[in-house]
DNA sequence: AGCACGCCGACT
DNA sequence: GTCGGCGTGCTC
């Protein structure tokens, strides 16, 4: 009987974004499901490309044009289970996003197929064909300029060369040499008789081989290397004599090698607030409830060792667990930790781990190899079967959402999978996003407070010094008296201090003394940024590169100075006032390099420095005894930005940074330097005050009508032309205002703050809404009706974290 | 995305 | 007269 395969086509567009059906070839019918990878013909020509199969059926499907038939299947296994095809179709159609997309985010990088087109030579070379191919019988197209190709297409009506298409699975399962003996002992000796007695390394091998005879495992060639002065070829010789085989072990590249043997800690002492936090979570999870859970903790209150004993009630009840950390947090005191107490149970997803090593690490979650998978965002599509428990620390985290096709934020992911698991989720932060915390209030997620730090140790005494005064008083642009003093006495008593620069709507740009020009980018309407390390001027947006002026492009003068506080500037300013400190930097520019931002923080751990100066990145999850002293150095400048989450972001950094002061039996200090003491997030975050913050905030998002009592929704259009940009939004607005009930509100459209990115002109609109039914299918509709055609381009970002 | 089909300007 | 420009529409 002739079977039908769905496949969703590796063709990231709206008119693709459904799947094709094909003839299943009868040599693979027993073995494919849905899930696998295949490779399928599509489109006119010999285009071969990847896909997803998503369904089988028996059936001839309607489809009037001849079906064509699977070209190869490229798994064994599907590699997306039946839960996992369900949630990318549902995550396409929520985030407005292609469903080839949502898969292959859910999926190691290394499974999205690479392609490749090439030119072949047909029969015997010709000389027009000589002079292009010269020697070669194979040429890529992506190496040969416009008019070779045109050449090659007229060749190619000649019968001449042939065009061929390659689809290539870069998903390669990395394996050791390994031999294992295939005769007796006495059958080696026998054999050495026989051997030359000048062949000294047969007689080697023979020997070894010989007292190996009893191994059951599979001896690994880099065992063999190492005790004896055989090689490879020699071992290849005792294979061909049939003495041994040789074989292809598959293994893993595990990054953590050196933590798997970390030693195994116990279980803590409970605090009563800590153990009925682990009892209502166990509780939900014995009776299979998917009750959201917001643990509300301040730092030092012990969270994480709620998460891994719930964890390991999980475990106990046969059930896996899912934690998710911010990218930043993920760091290798955080991984220990869990390591420590689960060992080998644990998998580790994060950016820092290459392809290969992600791909294998996914396999041992798939195998089920792992039970508990510890990572950052895309972790969520982690294929865990059997899902017992999700925990999301820091869960207001903005690296939570992914600012690119799908736009989809990990918590909604996250209750989905705990509906399908029927498990609870575990959302914990010391100052909760206002959505989560009001969700709770409202008794959708049950919340969790957490009042006293597990060590009894009081929170840090935060001072706020009002930069206003200090400014009259020094001439030092960043560093107030009260701040200096406290540093000196610091290093004087080998303490660490640890120095935030709040970079969030600041930049160091390059200006004209004379005439006030500024460098903008050729692409986008924004000032480049100045960068120390490589000496050039850079664009954040697109990345255009160039050379640091000396004159001024427009009037000549010499007096072109740059302006703004970046780290370099404050590390010299700092090392000029306080020469014998030894200061630690961290930064974008810094922590560029794999393993840089682990490499830093060992060092400031093994007090090779006084000073840890960074930005928003050292705020977050660290953890070091010795730092008695957190300093601000600007607290407010994210206060300015036109953001409704300003002031919420201001109180979660000054939360979280002063978190990191005073960790152990030291007592911590904090001190923040503003130039708006008065403002109520930092008021508030000096007094640890998170549910005033909440109270205050909840307040002026009732008046201002912005999330959490709304929900938002940002649709933006974007053009080569700024007219034709802004004509379609203006077409947009008219196609949604009368679909919206009159609770609805639709601000703009107005061009985006950076109207100009990548040579393209960007307009948006804001729909807030609370509750419009007709919406989704609306905005399901605009997007298939404006395909990306006439250079139009819309994009619809459901809940953004900035309308900015 | 790629590719073919299709209808208007400057050339062998 | 033809080659080729890129607008439009389709891919099981």
């Amino acid at each position: 009987m002739v079977q039908f395969a769905q496949v969703i086509v590796d063709v990231p567009t709206l008119q693709t974004n459904r799947p094709y059906d094909y003839v299943i070839p009868a040599i693979w019918q027993a073995q494919l499901r849905a899930g696998m990878r295949v490779v399928v013909p599509f489109g006119k020509g010999q285009r071969q490309i990847q896909g997803f199969v998503v369904g089988i059926t028996d059936t001839a499907p309607d489809y009037t044009g001849e079906l064509k038939a699977i070209t190869q299947v490229l798994d064994l296994q599907p590699v997306l289970n039946p839960e996992l095809l369900a949630l990318a179709k549902w995550l396409a159609q929520w985030t407005f996003a292609f469903q080839i997309s949502c898969m292959q985010t859910m999926l190691p990088s290394v499974m999205k197929a690479s392609y490749s087109k090439k030119v072949r030579l047909l029969g015997a070379p010709t000389p027009a064909t000589t002079t292009i191919f010269h020697d070669q019988t194979e040429l890529d197209f992506a190496d040969l300029a416009p008019e070779t190709i045109k050449q090659l297409l007229k060749l190619q009506q000649e019968q001449l060369v042939e065009v061929v298409y390659q689809v290539h699975d870069r998903a390669k399962v990395k394996t050791i040499k390994a031999i294992k003996p295939l005769l007796a002992a006495a059958d080696y000796t026998a054999i050495a008789g026989q051997v030359p007695a000048n062949a000294k390394r047969q007689h080697e091998l023979l020997t070894y081989l010989a007292a190996h005879t009893t191994v059951q495992e599979p001896i690994t060639l880099q065992q063999v290397t190492t005790e004896t002065q055989l090689t490879l070829t020699h071992v290849q010789t005792g294979a061909a004599k049939g003495w041994l085989r040789l074989i292809e072990l598959e293994t893993y590249r595990d990054p953590y090698a050196e933590l798997a043997s970390a030693p195994r800690t116990q279980p803590l002492t409970l605090t009563k607030e800590q153990a009925n936090a682990v009892h209502q979570i166990t509780t939900a999870g014995q009776q299979q409830h998917d009750q959201v859970f917001l643990v509300e903790g301040v730092t030092g209150s012990g969270k994480t060792e709620i998460y891994l004993q719930s964890i390991q009630a999980a475990l106990n009840s046969g059930r896996t667990a899912l934690m998710l950390v911010p990218e930043i947090g993920l760091t290798p005191q955080m991984v220990a930790r869990v390591r420590g107490r689960f060992g080998a149970h644990v998998a580790v997803l994060h950016s820092g781990l290459s392809n290969g090593e992600r791909y294998d690490e996914w396999r041992r979650i798939e195998r089920g190899e792992a039970q508990v998978v510890v990572g950052a965002r895309s972790a969520i599509f982690a294929p865990l079967t059997n899902i017992g428990l999700i925990i999301m620390d820091e869960e207001h985290e903005g690296s939570y959402k992914q600012d690119e096709m799908p736009r989809y934020h990990a918590r909604d992911v996250a209750l989905w999978r705990a509906k399908y698991h029927h498990c609870p989720v575990v959302l914990g932060s010391a100052t909760p996003s206002l959505e989560s915390r009001a969700r709770a209030q409202k008794g959708v997620y049950q919340l969790i407070r957490l009042k006293e730090r597990a060590n009894h140790q009081p929170l840090p005494e935060v001072t706020v010094v009002d930069m206003k005064n200090e400014l009259k008083k020094t001439k030092e642009d960043n560093f107030s008296g009260l701040l200096m003093q406290e540093l000196r006495k610091r290093v004087l008593h080998k303490e660490q201090s640890v120095l935030m620069l709040n970079r969030r709507g600041f930049s160091s740009f390059v200006m004209c003394r004379d005439c006030g020009f500024v460098l903008k980018c050729p692409n986008c309407d924004i000032s480049l940024t100045l960068h120390m390390d490589t000496h050039s001027m850079k664009c954040h947006y697109c990345g255009h590169e160039e050379a640091i002026p000396q004159v001024c492009p427009n009037c000549q003068s010499r007096k072109i100075r740059y302006y703004g506080t970046g780290t370099q500037k404050v590390e010299s300013e700092l090392q000029g006032l306080l020469p014998e400190a030894r200061i630690l930097r961290m930064d974008v520019d810094t922590t560029r390099r794999k393993g840089a931002h682990a490499k830093i923080l060992r060092q400031f751990g093994r007090h090779e420095a006084d000073i840890l100066l960074g930005t928003q990145m050292i705020a977050k999850g660290l953890d070091f005894p010795d730092v008695t002293l957190v300093g601000v150095l600007n607290a407010d400048t994210a206060l300015g930005l036109p953001d409704f989450r300003a002031s919420e972001r201001t109180f979660q950094l000054l939360t979280q940074v002063s978190g990191r002061a005073g960790r152990a039996e030291k007592k911590g200090e904090v001190i923040v330097q503003t130039y708006n003491p008065e403002h109520y997030a930092i008021r508030l975050a000096r007094h640890h005050d998170y549910e005033g913050f909440y109270q205050r905030e909840m307040t002026l998002r009732h008046q201002g009508g912005y999330p959490p009592y709304y929900y938002t929704i940002l649709v933006t259009a974007s053009h080569e032309e700024e007219n034709e940009a802004a004509k379609k939004i203006f077409q947009l607005m008219n196609q949604v205002k009368p679909v919206l009930s009159p609770q609805a509100v639709l601000l703009g459209p107005t061009p985006r703050a950076i109207a100009r990115v990548n040579k393209r002109y960007y307009y948006q609109m804001v729909i807030k809404y609370k509750h419009e039914p007709q919406l989704q299918k609306l905005l399901t509709q605009i997007m298939q009706e404006n395909q990306a055609r006439n250079g139009i381009q819309i994009s619809i970002d459901r809940e953004p974290l900035s309308f900015i």
